[in-house]
DNA sequence: ATATAGATCTCGTCA
DNA sequence: TGACGAGGTCTATAT
């Protein structure tokens, strides 16, 4: 497809909230937080509804190059310029040759329902105290409050804080940070000594597992639970593997 | 189109190593480290050549579902299955109603060239010391090692030695919690004390400024810096804003 | 394969 | 709007 015929089209798709990809050999420059180029060769070039704007290479999951929604698409010759003047950034895209297009205006009103977060977690942990220990009682879930992002907090049996950090995945040395940092606050803040840190995760990795231990943290293995309960059945057959 | 003819579109091109584009009406549901459901609505399905998956919505930066390189991809019916073994992960995209397909063998040999990363900035770093104290004496820009990932380690006139930890954007409370980690196990290992801790930053948050203080150490402000010269005319436009 | 930390991270949430 | 932390984070690198 000629290149000026492509810009017409982009122009008036963009203008029924069209979404829009083609394939296509360029090259590809960037400047905005940081700068790059990327020489001739042949990518997907995306621009949707909200004119966000993504270059794929044939390989790889995320784009190479991308411009976030709002950004304002001009042409000029052979060049598509793409500008963002919130982000101050700009991406030229220098078409060479346009191989295909394919467009779409895309009725969507969906959002993604999503199970297995950390917030799932701590709820859970909130439901089920005994995974942590015997005594734990929980007090609060919080986001932010003035001793920080603590996603479960509580007493023990003997009158002792327990600041319950939670990670989905493997707990690494800056999850036991962040633990020590929001065990730190809570002393600080309530004035008090005794004060346990709890790091609640499927695993923990051997040197944040020693740094916990240093600092007289306690690790609690834990899975993030899954409330989609329809597809369990599933999950049963893929841990057959 | 028909979606079994799509089917065998896929397969084809697949075969071919041709990066294939769908738009069309699905429900999606996905089951690996977490889970999710997608009702009915219009998508735009990417299949790479590498077997990597997008399911991009109308608007927005990122892919609503994905499935990583190297995923199987088999038809049934009118159900588009993608397994992950490695991943233990599965997609499935039931497709209502296939409106338009783009296909196209994408050849790209190119990397990307970028500039303005944190390795940028350290490497400036050593090349200007007296950007972080007129006695600076950079020794290593170093990786792993047993001390740790220190960006930037040497030592000043007085003799004490200095970790340098440096962050291309505002530094938060997290860069503090590293550089502190850093400090203190060169503390332990080179079993000194005089260790000087430096966060070097375009910027910081209040609270990370108020915990780097209270831990003695240091505040450089330093912007990354953008090796690819040619761009420098338009970053001066640009810095006009 | 695991560990570690950066990223043009992006995204949501809350003060 | 900035700050803070999660993410199906992803990606690169070193062990």
């Amino acid at each position: 497809m000629d290149v000026k015929v492509f810009a017409k089209l982009v122009g008036k798709s963009l203008l029924k909230n069209e979404t829009v990809v083609a394939f296509m050999k360029c090259n590809v420059s960037y400047s905005g937080r940081a700068e790059s180029v990327l020489g001739e060769g042949d990518r997907m070039i995306v621009i949707k509804s909200d004119n966000t704007v993504l270059v794929h290479q044939p390989e790889g999951n995320n784009p190479v190059n991308y411009m976030k929604p709002g950004s304002e698409i001009t042409f000029e010759d052979n060049i598509l310029h793409v500008f963002n003047a919130k982000e101050k950034a700009w991406l030229d895209v220098e078409m060479l040759e346009v191989y295909d297009v394919a467009k779409k205006k895309l009725e969507d009103g969906q959002k993604l329902d999503l199970a297995g977060n950390e917030k799932d977690m701590s709820d859970f942990l909130r439901d089920n105290p005994h995974k942590i220990s015997s005594d734990f009682k929980p007090e609060k879930r919080e986001h932010q409050t003035d001793v920080g992002f603590i996603d479960l907090f509580g007493h023990d049996g003997q009158g002792n804080l327990v600041v319950v950090e939670c990670k989905r995945v493997t707990a690494s040395l800056m999850a036991v940070d962040q633990l020590r940092r929001y065990v730190e606050r809570v002393k600080q803040i309530k004035g008090v000594e005794n004060v346990t840190g709890v790091l609640a995760a499927p695993g923990i990795t051997p040197n944040a597992k020693e740094m916990l231990s240093s600092w007289g943290f306690i690790f609690s293995k834990v899975e993030p639970p899954k409330r989609l309960e329809r597809w369990q059945k599933d999950q049963k057959s893929l841990a057959e593997f």
